[in-house]
RNA sequence: GGACAGGUGGCGGAGUGGUCGAUCGCGUCGGUCUCGAAAACCGAAGUACCGGCAACGGUACCGUGGGUUCGAAUCCCACCCUGUCCGCCA
């Protein structure tokens, strides 16, 4: 959400910043209207109100003075101007405004380069090189052989975009997420948070995901399974003045995501890459705004540890102007290149949304008598799902067996590789 | 799910139709007193929005949304949330 004062003061720099998101800068137009008719209608129905109160102050005195002609007068009075009120909508309008400022994405920040599409991004580092495995297979292809991993199951029970995970690699998911987890608790600063899973409608609102993105959410009665734990995770400080967060609120959490997944009908529909469901520890720092811009380069490194650590090879993205996300005014993506399919994929998404979604769910600090908007950064710390996926297809042996790499071990029992049953 | 009881300012707690944005207490901040502190006393303090360079003025806010009324914290309706008991349950 903007700041419709900003909008006023800056229009200029306010239809730049939709060019570069490749909206119509007429929108801007659009806003200053809708604004200038609230205000206006705004102020004439205070005015009014001004004088009813004041009418209406009068008849009580009037009353108890016993004074039945000039409470009749007053009466008359009251009644004109509430027929000047009749017609004042300012609520009306303001929801119009509101409602053209909340589809509006975050501005971008300055060092986002321009593109319209994914062939816009930027690479600006990896770790390791993309190997070839000769006669390296896909995850999916490894999982069924091995009896781990069964679609078929999933389909029946549940329908397409869904797996059944079996014995080790059942286990393998769950020890990559705990293992994560373990990491950025124990050694990153983040505080381990279960949230919950079902939010309502203005817990999405805050984020971002609705009102513009209703058709990726999956809904329970009134309420909306969480898409990704960002949502409850950033909405802990909703509605809040905190104490100035002198050092950044972190906090992660492991938790399974629900996507419905309505706009990539017929993409990667094979293997486990893209679910409807899906488990992934997320990070979120709430921080000063001062702070925001080295909590995100600091939030992608403790993303980038668990790659390293697993041994997998891996890349930064810095995502142009077109390919960032709705509340993010910066995103860097990770990317982690995945043998058997011969393909980089995201493995992670590290964005600072500013104070976008802060003011979207009012969430302050107080400094002095000043109460400001906290920034807010969210990242994945990483998918587990993908993360399982790159596993395999790295560590995969030419008998179809899995090596279990060094640091999982210890939570998967000492178990060194996964082979059938 | 059922039955009661509640939701008022940072907290506690008054207020059942008219100068109520709201008595009071605690807590907070400033001052007097003190070598300093405590106590006591005096005083100041809500949030948001609109207009204004500003001083300031206006409007709204007593869980949320409607309604009745010239006028609602107060009356009516619906909903949400919390507490207690019962039922069910991991």
């Amino acid at each position: 959400m903007h700041d419709i004062r900003l909008i006023r003061a800056e229009p200029a720099a306010f239809a730049a910043g939709l060019a570069r998101r490749g909206l119509d800068p007429a929108l801007a137009e659009e806003i200053r209207a809708a604004d200038a008719a609230w205000r206006e209608a705004t102020a004439a129905r205070e005015a009014a109100q001004a004088e009813l109160n004041r009418l209406n102050r009068e008849i009580g005195i009037a009353r108890k003075a016993q004074d039945a002609a000039r409470e009749a007068a007053l009466r008359a009075e009251v009644a004109t101007v509430q027929a000047r009120m009749r017609g004042l909508d300012p609520d009306e309008l303001r929801a119009r405004l509101d409602e053209l400022l909340a589809a509006l994405p975050n501005l971008l920040d300055p060092d986002v380069p321009d593109g319209r599409d994914e062939t816009g991004n930027v690479e600006l580092h990896r770790s390791g090189e993309p190997r070839v495995i000769p006669g390296a297979k896909q995850h999916d292809e490894l999982g069924e052989a091995l009896g781990l991993m069964d679609f078929e199951t999933a389909a029946r029970l549940s329908g397409s975009r869904f797996v059944v995970l079996k014995g080790a690699l059942a286990r393998l998911e769950r020890a990559l997420g705990q293992w994560m987890l373990d990491l950025h608790t124990r050694q990153n600063g983040y505080t381990e948070v279960s949230p919950p899973y079902l939010v309502h409608a203005a817990t999405v609102y805050g984020t971002g995901q609705l009102p513009k993105f209703e058709a990726d959410l999956f809904k329970a009665g009134e309420k909306y399974l969480i898409p990704t734990a960002e949502v409850p995770l950033t909405n802990l400080v909703a509605q809040q003045i905190i104490p100035e967060p002198v050092t950044p609120l972190r906090f992660a959490a492991l938790t399974p995501c629900f996507r419905s997944e309505a706009g990539a009908a017929g993409r990667d529909t094979r293997g486990m890459l893209r679910q409807h469901q899906f488990m992934k520890v997320e990070l979120v720092s709430i921080t000063r705004p001062e702070d925001s811009a080295a909590e995100h380069e600091r939030m992608t490194r403790c993303a980038e540890e668990v790659l390293t650590a697993l041994g997998l090879t891996w890349r930064r993205i810095l995502l142009c102007a077109g390919d960032t996300g709705f509340a993010s005014a910066k995103t860097y993506d990770l990317e982690v290149w995945l043998p058997g399919q011969g393909a980089w994929r995201e493995i992670s998404s590290c964005s600072n949304c500013r104070d976008f979604q802060a003011r979207r769910m009012n969430a302050r600090f107080k400094r002095g008598k000043e109460s400001v908007f906290v920034h807010t950064l969210n990242g994945s710390g990483v998918a587990v799902g993908r993360a399982l996926i790159a596993v395999m297809e790295t560590y995969q042996n030419p008998d179809g067996s899995i090596t279990v790499p060094e640091v999982l071990r210890p939570w998967m029992g000492g178990m060194e590789r996964i082979g059938p049953p």
